[in-house]
DNA sequence: GCATGATAAATGAC
DNA sequence: GTCATTTATCATGC
């Protein structure tokens, strides 16, 4: 599955936008790891606000939102959450105990 | 305050800066000693995150960037992996 | 200009 | 589900 959307503010190459369908349908088949965009970011974060954990429901009407799959969306919200398990432990570490500033 | 202090924080977050020399020389004498089989420890990672005088996370961090860039090329690290090598094998033998 | 540390997608163990 | 990890990418140091 292959990320063809807006990617805001930075470079990506490929993908003009008026091109036929199927044109560009066999482009990066197994590309690994697509940075996402920063739209896609926003609202993954919005949703991610009001609910660490997602339903299916919003899981699906995500993915279709956004042009990514409901197991991108799934294993997005994973990491997240993990990236704020890290946040939390790394402040705990820097306001307590060592030298402040 | 503690708004400049968490801003300063989370820019901070991603702000590189080298290790030290000392620290370096620890993680990649682990690195090189255990090349067979060079994942620590939970507690191997907070003895390394102690001596090196940074956070387990950081010594994670090393140790996957190492790992990884190692074994894309190894030719690059075959003079540090001798270095390494010799001074294990020497530190046996005192 | 690459070396290096940190972060972002993606996988797999459990 | 968590969580360590792999991999590519990003940002900085020098």
């Amino acid at each position: 599955m292959k990320n063809e959307g807006s990617y805001g503010g930075h470079h990506h190459p490929s993908a003009p936008h008026a091109a036929p369908a199927g044109f560009y349908s066999s482009v990066n088949k197994n590309s690994k790891r697509c940075p996402y965009s920063k739209f896609q970011i926003r609202e993954l974060e919005r949703e991610f606000f009001f609910n660490v954990y997602i339903n299916k429901e919003k899981r699906l009407q995500l993915s279709r939102m956004l042009n990514l799959t409901d197991r991108q969306v799934k294993i997005w919200f994973q990491n997240r959450r993990m990236k704020e398990k890290k946040l939390s432990r790394d402040r705990l570490q820097y306001f307590s105990g060592n030298p402040l500033l | 305050a503690v708004m400049i202090l968490r801003s300063r924080f989370l820019d901070a977050r991603r702000k590189r800066r080298n290790f030290s020399k000392q620290a370096t020389e620890v993680l990649n004498e682990y690195f090189y000693s255990h090349l067979s089989n060079p994942y620590p420890s939970e507690e191997a990672k907070e003895e390394l995150a102690k001596k090196c005088g940074i956070t387990v996370s950081q010594v994670s961090n090393w140790f996957g960037n190492k790992r990884i860039r190692y074994k894309k090329n190894i030719g690059k690290f075959q003079e540090e992996a001798n270095i390494y090598a010799v001074k294990t094998a020497v530190s046996v033998t005192q």
